[in-house]
RNA sequence: GCGAGCGUGGCGGAACUGGCAGACGCGCCAGCUUUAGGAGCUGGUGCCCUUCGGGGUGUGGGGGUUCGAGUCCCCCCGCUCGCACCA
């Protein structure tokens, strides 16, 4: 952008000056330590005496992945956002830590690495090095000294040393509480504590006692199908699973195969994580997200025996209890190894041949079975999902009893009862329930309804309220009171009872790659895994040549193996563990990416601490919170902000381990993170010639309404800014075209932090004005000199100045920095008009005014802070405080409605009582013309905004 | 299908517990200053009508509560996001 013909005056804040600017400021504040935050104690604690009478505010960012491609406009959002919060509460008295790290382990460093050879570290590290400059550039106060990447092994090493606490510890379903494993022992060895199942603790062997233990472990080894991801060469948790069954991240097929996995115990917290949503100030999307993801559903186990089986009984979970006596036939899951067990030798008489199956005419009943799994192993979830919702299943020949009406009803396995949900099993009541109706249909199953319609319903299956028919002791009990009661008769009976099920899954996690985590786990010569002592830590990435997994074959047969496999001489380890040395074999997979940021915010605490995770003291100090209403906070982090994609992963998993170390008593706080704020997301204008391709952005044309690209017409719409909609705009352009300053206002004046919003590059020169303005009435662009006065402001720009300090204060607080901004505008451009009278700016409005625009444009503050003749920064000047004086209006414009329009606005007294304002309403032109001749029915007065005459 | 959120000028967006709709900015119009235009200054700008006093109308659509509704209630339309055979 080329500045207008050659005689731009010498001191006007053009981009150049600013880039100037900008750099000077960076350059100071880190040579001064700006931001360097004390802590209370420890190495990082100089200068925390000169904010000890303060109290902490911990600001965070959502960890970001350094990418390759570099920051676009759209990035850096929620950064600015929360940098102008820190920045402001910095100069209102908290002592402020906002730091910013690296979650650096990750995929595309690694497919990179596979597709060029080149080291992951080595393209993580030139990754972190680029976005350091860029998030310097845009003058972020972050606190340099805490930057951490969890790819550092100093970093890992406390990964690695949390999965050592996870993996010794227990869920004491009692105490409701993590516990260390070692207390599990204890007791079983005391007596205290018999293993829930089989035999006694003392008659087991040494090798029955470890598989014990381990199977109370919060982190397990489970043989389990898995979502197994062969273009990614690893497993995937379910969070990371499309509903269409594929992988997130890259969007490929996603198989489900048994593999032997390292799981964390997650649903031991369902509960705990589902009530303590209740104190976190978070977004209500973003908790019922997580209520819905946790799932929780109350109702009863009931038991139904299987005929001609004596003692075997199929379990089942149901919300709906109250409806048992229309169970008319059973569902299982087709992979139930129950189902082996009670499948009839041959079909009893009688059996209707569309029950048999279509997989064969005369096949017996395990026959039809195998055929019937066969065909589910054949269904991905994409093809299940495909086929809607028809109902297929196999009559397995054998009989269940209905213990409330001891009714004989056929057990079928079809493939919508879910093996790993409640018990894997389901009473099928059609009348009740949609999908059973349709089952029962297509396999002509008896359909009882036991909740009587209202009599204009003309559905299928009815799942509303109403009285119990057909019920036995239940008939015209209403659904809540009959749930009740059979709760209650089926645990006198011993025939179930009330119970609660979660959608929740233990999180699985285990990774079959190489840039990530290892695992401080061995394995002894009886297969069990041996944790490392801490003092073997942290276990450090071997170097490997070839990254790729060996095998990717696109389908669901290839096994995986782990590129760490290849690290021969790394795999089998010698070692002492207490009894002597002997040979191990090291656990092969990688921790998933989800690790290292479940915990990254208590170590930006204490990042250089190297005998524990974060030390207590300081823990406390930065994590113990008080809300706005003065009870304490049960999170630590007192502003989080980040994407609204995080809110069933890195959310829930965060909080998870976070409770587990409070459980352990290494937090103070029961949650992670107090106040969350979603950003928006910016969106950029991209277009599409007339075959739909993309042409670059930047160079159509606009012509009125339409749009021209090499003079062709071209469509626009709205979306992600990236290569592929080739609709690019980086911050570096805007810092070229108008400094950073003006792009983080910019950024800020679009709109609410919490909302998405198109970005427009026309729209910057709005903001970039008003900072070349705001300079203006500061500096001359001529000479260079300040022209600040200290004579006293008017008073009318005295008074303006007061309100706009206390608008701007409140706005600040709210994170709602569009219309802060709004008002330093107004302020300026006040200022500008007595520029022009008197050719001065009073410094009375000047120096406050340098100070509120501080957190929003840090660098042209800071220089005209200094131009006025101070020496220090800014950063920790109070902010302004309004004079409450001054904010009393003496006389207020009331508007005046007759019959609710607005017909005049007349100026009172502040002070005027309601008859004086009737009074003087009724005097006024307008209003007294527009009464004449009518009866005045009722006045209302609301004091300071309006009246209004409502005529009979 | 279920759940959540959102619909305000040409555009981005303001509007506290119901109280003057459209703050602020972009764009647009007029003028000034400059000068060959393009980041300057001043004023204007929801829409329609106007005798220039003003009048009508207006927050997706329809209805309701109220002296008064962008805001509260009901129905409908549209868009976005999340979940989806979860018993």
């Amino acid at each position: 952008m080329s500045e207008r013909g050659g005689d731009v005056p010498k001191f006007r804040y053009t981009a150049a000056l600013a880039n100037e600017i900008e750099t000077k400021w960076q350059d100071r504040w880190e040579a001064e330590r700006t931001f360097w935050a004390p802590n209370p104690t420890g190495p990082l604690s100089e200068g925390f005496d000169k904010v000890a009478g303060r109290r902490k505010l911990f600001v965070l960012d959502m960890f970001p992945y350094p990418s390759g491609v570099g920051l676009h406009v759209g990035h850096p959002l929620g950064y600015i956002g929360t940098d102008v919060y820190a920045r402001f509460k910095r100069m209102a008295d908290r002592n402020v830590l906002h730091a910013m790290g690296y979650d650096a382990f990750g995929l595309p460093a690694e497919q990179y690495a596979v597709q060029t050879g080149q080291h992951p570290r080595v393209t993580t590290e030139q990754n972190i090095t680029t976005m350091k400059q860029q998030l310097r550039a845009l003058g972020l106060g972050h606190d340099p000294r805490r930057a951490i990447a969890t790819t550092d092994a100093p970093y890992y090493r406390w990964t690695q040393w949390i999965f050592l606490q996870i993996f010794n510890s227990w869920y004491d379903n009692d105490q409701d509480r993590a516990r260390p494993i070692t207390d599990l022992v204890a007791e079983f060895e005391a007596g205290t504590r018999t293993p829930s199942e089989g035999r006694a603790w003392a008659e087991l062997e040494e090798l029955e006692r470890r598989t014990l233990i381990d199977s109370y472990r919060l982190a397990y080894l489970e043989e389990a199908p898995v979502n197994w991801c062969p273009a990614l060469g690893t497993v995937l948790a379910n969070e990371e699973v499309t509903p269409e069954g594929r992988s997130e991240r890259g969007n490929y097929p996603v198989y489900k195969r048994p593999l032997r996995q390292w799981m964390l115990r997650i649903t031991a917290y369902a509960e705990r994580l589902l009530d303590d949503l209740d104190v976190l100030d978070w977004p209500e999307p973003i908790k019922i997200q997580q209520r819905n993801w946790i799932g929780r559903s109350t109702g009863a186990d009931i038991v139904f025996p299987v005929e001609g089986h004596s003692g075997v009984g199929i379990r089942v979970f149901t919300t709906r209890p109250d409806t048992v006596f229309g169970a008319t036939y059973m569902v299982l899951a087709p992979e139930l190894d129950l189902v082996d067990e009670i499948v009839a030798n041959e079909w009893p008489s009688g059996t209707p041949a569309e029950w048999r199956g279509t997989f064969g005419a005369d096949v017996s009943p395990a026959e039809a079975v195998a055929a019937y799994r066969n065909y589910v192993a054949t269904k991905t979830d994409v093809e299940r999902q495909a086929e809607g919702k028809e109902k297929t299943g196999v009559f397995i020949g054998a009989f269940a009893t209905n213990a409330a009406n001891g009714e004989s009803i056929p057990i079928f396995i079809a493939d919508y009862a879910l093996a790993t949900y409640g018990t894997g099993a389901i009473m099928a009541v059609p009348g009740q329930d949609q999908r059973d109706w349709d089952f029962a249909e297509e396999f002509k199953l008896p359909i009882v309804r036991t909740v009587e319609p209202p009599p204009d319903f003309d559905g299928e299956a009815y799942l509303g309220d109403g009285p119990a028919i057909n019920s036995g002791f239940l008939d015209g009990l209403h659904v809540d009171e009959a749930k009740e009661r059979i709760i209650a008769w089926l645990e006198e009976t011993g025939n179930g009872r009330g119970t609660v099920t979660y959608k929740l899954r233990d999180w699985l996690f285990s990774r079959q790659r190489y840039w990530g985590e290892p695992f401080p786990i061995v394995y002894d010569d009886a297969g069990l895994p041996v944790a490392l002592p801490e003092s073997m830590l942290p276990v450090t990435l071997p170097e490997i040549a070839d990254f790729e997994p060996r095998i990717v074959a696109d389908d669901e047969e290839t096994l995986p193996e782990p590129p760490l496999a290849r690290a021969d001489d790394w795999v089998t380890v010698e070692l002492d563990l207490g009894d002597g040395p002997k040979t191990y074999l090291r656990e092969l997979n990688t921790m998933p990416n989800w690790a290292g940021s479940c915990w990254y915010y208590l170590r930006y605490l204490d990042p250089t601490n190297e005998n524990e995770l974060v030390s207590p003291e300081i823990e406390r100090y930065w994590m113990q919170g008080v809300r706005a209403d003065g009870m304490p906070a049960a999170g630590g982090v007192d502003l989080y902000v980040g994407g609204v994609e995080h809110a069933v992963l890195h959310l829930l998993y965060a909080r998870f381990w976070h409770k587990i170390l409070y459980d352990l008593g290494r937090v103070s706080t029961p949650e992670p993170f107090q106040r969350l704020v979603n950003q928006g997301y910016i969106q950029a204008a991209a277009y599409t010639d007339e075959r739909g391709f993309y042409v670059e952005a930047s160079q159509v044309e606009q012509r009125s309404d339409e749009f021209f690209f090499e003079g062709k017409p071209v469509t626009r719409e709205f979306g992600k800014i990236g290569k592929s909609l080739k609709n690019m705009i980086t911050p570096d352009d805007i810092f070229e075209n108008f400094g950073s300053d003006t792009l983080r206002l910019y950024e800020m004046f679009m709109g609410p932090l919490d909302a998405s919003r198109p970005w427009s590059t026309n729209d910057i020169v709005g903001v970039h004005r008003f900072l070349q303005r705001l300079w203006r009435n500061v500096v001359d662009e001529d000479t260079g000199d300040t022209r600040v006065s200290d004579e006293p402001a008017d008073e009318e720009t005295r008074r303006r100045l007061h309100r706009t300090i206390a608008a701007v204060r409140a706005d600040m607080d709210d994170l709602s920095f569009n219309t802060a901004i709004a008002r330093l505008f107004e302020l300026n451009n006040r200022l500008t008009e007595v520029v022009a009278d008197t050719g001065t700016a009073p410094r009375e409005v000047v120096e406050p005014m340098a100070l509120m625009v501080a957190p929003l444009a840090p660098h042209i503050a800071e220089e005209l802070w200094e131009r006025l003749g101070q020496s220090a920064s800014l950063a920790f000047e109070p902010f302004p405080e309004a004079d409450p004086v001054l904010l009393v209006e003496e006389e207020v414009e009331i508007a005046v409605q007759v019959n609710g329009k607005v017909r005049a606005r007349i100026k009172v007294p502040a002070s005027a009582t309601e008859a004086d304002v009737e009074t003087a309403a009724r005097a006024d032109e307008q209003v007294s013309a527009q009464l004449d001749g009518k009866t005045v029915a009722k006045v209302v007065v609301v004091p300071g905004r309006l009246v209004n005459f409502v005529t009979g």
